[in-house]
DNA sequence: CTAGGGTTAG
């Protein structure tokens, strides 16, 4: 759009020390803003451009900032912009929450405003190109700097190493910083920062180092950096180490830095050193509260938690999203959606992609479809953006919760796809026993050009797992060092033997363990310990076991699955003799659990369980189930009951009171079909409920959908799923 | 004009 052509007076030259500008300094709300524009207009100070940039400014301060548009109104009553001006456009939108009005905006001045951009308008560019990770803008912007011959300006160099470290080419930012013939401090914390927030901390701390043996002074935000760092590393004797650093150096103290020095004894470890300093802290904020918050709950200290959460001056809505998920990653899901249902009811904070990203995540362990599937009607409603993160915990939920479909919706219509989308979708797929269905994923997502991580092989070997694809498995298991440049890891390995493993293969996977160039851990004995039960070779499985418990003498599972293989073989004297053992170790097994969801309400059923208010009625189910099996010809599979070498009695009835026996009996009484009977399993479904399961979906023509430790299992018309292949 | 702290997915 063109502008109105006013004169400029003369007379504005001399306003520009005017008294009103100081009173811009002290406007703390949009009403005062609003008074000393009307001042400025009538006494034509506003047609001044440099008072008109203070004015701008003050509307772009933090307080204001949702009032862009006010601040756009304003500029766009300025007569005549200068380069100033729109300088100060271009930052204010460079760090609102839309950035890329910022370009716009550079674009409309390229075409309205005779002046090519100078030195300053560049770092308000390139910020913007990097809050929006949009690598290709900014090398742009790089290369009409480098034209302008503005490409040695230390400000702009700066920014460019913010800029590249911020979208991931940490390369090009390190190339740039060793070119610039001047570092200043900034360039310094710059390329610090661009490596402790990369994960790199060890590269952030030798640059740290060096930056020392150079004799550059740091400052306040270069110690920031520096402790982030440590936070990453874990190590809280390096950690003591900057923070005596920082008061023996005369570091100037600020509320942030005191803040990284909180956040960094409580990631290192030391909630006492942490509250020490939080105790003494001249000033706090919300971020320090949220801080100490999640120092009590990474050490389980729930209750300590709550109380800092209440006593925080005011709780935004990063304090909700600290609780929910700190309950969600301690595998307390149920208490998670507690903590929401609160933060829905209180209405004091409204969710956002974090919080319902934590509350995904607790859906998706308890199997809790119906709140799952509301979130995602909230996420439309509320228009929030579905970021990769909310993409990503949407796949997973609605997989984990069985509804495959809907998670490939979900995959399907995503604007963008990152690594973590592509290998949320593999993973849903494989845990449905889709194998050829996530390797084509896997090769789609390669020809969308994005990278698999370790995480993406997992899945892809876990899908090959679960789908017995054992050459497919070889296969992409040897490309991943040589094709990918990913070195496989623990959890590779352990797919690896379970492939080879499964498919009888028992030799190839303890020649694979014996090449390991990694000392095998728990994962993998305890995958070959699993092939071992499957394929009945019981001296490799004590083998394996011994291997097992030399790591990890408290692994019950190690126990519980060598005393199913001896029980498979009758050996009695050996379940007998590790039954001892555990009891003499007091060790447990894992008590077996199923959830399942009805109206939104996720009932719990442990072996034996009569908790429940419809307790009578499940029973009465389950004998008729049992009689109707019987009819039919069915015989409990008793040897499975040796699964708990806990119990004494081993009776018939034991084995038909497992807990996803009772959640289907509950299913069935609660629910109609077609909607399927969905069960969340914390443990690997039995052989005795896996037949049973079969059966019913037969019987009470019903499908059952059952989500084990491992992987998903359809039951329907007598079949399942996994073909009998777990 | 450039750099910094708490909450998120596999």
């Amino acid at each position: 759009m063109t502008k109105p052509k006013f004169k400029t007076n003369n007379q504005n030259r001399n306003l520009a020390g005017h008294p009103i500008l100081a009173l811009i300094d002290q406007c703390s709300d949009r009403s005062q803003v609003k008074q000393v524009h009307a001042q400025m207009l009538r006494i034509g100070l506003f047609f001044d451009p440099y008072s008109a940039s203070r004015l701008i400014t003050l509307c772009t301060l933090s307080t204001f900032s949702p009032d862009i548009e006010y601040t756009r109104k304003v500029f766009d009553q300025i007569p005549q912009p200068n380069l100033y001006t729109w300088n100060t456009l271009i930052r204010a939108y460079a760090s609102s929450p839309n950035p890329t009005q910022s370009i716009l905006i550079f674009s409309q001045m390229l075409h309205e405003f005779p002046d090519p951009p100078n030195k300053f308008t560049f770092p308000f560019l390139i910020k913007a190109a990097s809050e929006i990770c949009d690598l290709r803008q900014g090398e742009l912007f790089h290369g009409m700097a480098i034209k302008a011959s503005l490409d040695s300006d230390v400000y702009i160099l700066n920014s460019l190493i913010h800029f590249y470290a911020a979208c991931g080419d940490l390369n090009q930012a390190y190339k740039l910083f060793l070119k610039i013939p001047k570092r200043d401090v900034v360039s310094w914390n710059s390329m610090i920062t661009g490596f402790a927030q990369a994960d790199c901390p060890d590269e952030a701390l030798e640059l740290f180092r060096e930056m020392e043996e150079e004799n550059m002074k740091p400052n306040d935000v270069t110690m920031v950096s520096v402790l982030s760092a440590c936070s990453k590393k874990s190590n809280l004797a390096f950690g003591r180490w900057v923070h005596s650093y920082i008061e023996k150096n005369g570091i100037e103290e600020s509320l942030i830095l005191n803040n990284a020095i909180l956040d960094m004894y409580i990631k290192c470890g030391s909630l006492e050193e942490a509250k020490r300093i939080f105790d003494k802290m001249p000033e706090r904020d919300p971020i320090s509260w949220t801080t100490m918050l999640v120092g009590y709950t990474s050490f389980g200290e729930f209750d300590a938690a709550h109380h800092v959460f209440n006593e925080m001056p005011s709780q935004d809505i990063a304090a909700w999203n600290s609780l929910i998920s700190a309950y969600e990653q301690s595998g307390q899901p149920r208490q998670a959606l507690a903590i929401f249902h609160e933060l829905q009811l209180s209405k004091k904070a409204k969710p956002d992609q974090v919080t319902l990203v934590s509350t995904l995540s607790a859906c998706a362990q308890l199997g809790a479809t119906d709140l799952g599937g509301w979130i995602h009607v909230y996420v439309k409603k509320q228009g929030l953006k579905l970021n990769c993160h909310l993409t990503t915990s949407l796949i997973d939920m609605y997989a984990k919760c069985g509804d495959l479909e809907k998670a490939l919706e979900v995959f399907q219509f995503a604007e963008r796809k990152d690594v973590y989308v592509w290998s949320a979708m593999i993973a849903g797929l494989a845990m449905h026993g889709r194998g050829r269905d996530a390797i084509d994923l896997f090769l789609d997502m390669q020809e969308a050009k994005v990278k698999p991580n370790e995480v993406t092989f997992t899945n892809v070997l876990c899908a090959c797992s679960h789908a017995g694809l054992v050459e497919e498995g070889k296969l992409y298991f040897n490309q991943m060092l040589p094709v990918y440049g990913i070195a496989p890891q623990m959890k590779h390995y352990g797919c690896m033997v379970d492939i080879l493993g499964r498919a009888g293969l028992l030799e190839e996977a303890m020649e694979l363990i014996e090449k390991m160039p990694i000392v095998p851990g728990a994962s993998v004995w305890g995958a070959l310990l699993g092939a071992c039960r499957t394929h009945g070779n019981i001296g490799l499985a004590e083998q394996a076991c011994n291997r097992l418990l030399e790591l990890e003498p408290r692994n019950h599972g190690a126990y519980v699955l060598l005393s199913n293989i001896y029980a498979k073989f009758g050996k009695w004297d050996g379940v007998s003799r590790l039954r001892k053992l555990m009891r003499d170790s007091g060790i447990k097994k894992e008590p077996g659990c199923s959830l399942i969801e009805v109206d939104g309400v996720v009932h719990e059923f442990l072996v034996g369980d009569n908790s429940h208010s419809l307790s009578k009625m499940i029973y009465s189910k389950l004998d008729e189930i049992a009689s109707r099996l019987k009819l039919i010809g069915y015989v409990p599979n008793k040897s499975q009951l040796l699964q708990d070498v806990e119990e004494e009695d081993v009776k018939e009835q034991a084995l038909f009171l497992h807990s996803e026996k009772l959640a289907i009996a509950y299913g069935l009484i609660s629910t109609n079909p077609p909607a399927p009977v969905r069960i969340v399993k914390n443990l690997r479904v039995c052989g005795d409920c896996h037949s049973v399961a079969k059966l019913i979906s037969r019987l009470y023509d019903r499908e059952i959908l059952l989500r084990d430790r491992y992987r998903f299992h359809h039951f329907k018309g007598g079949h399942c799923s996994c073909m009998d292949y777990w």
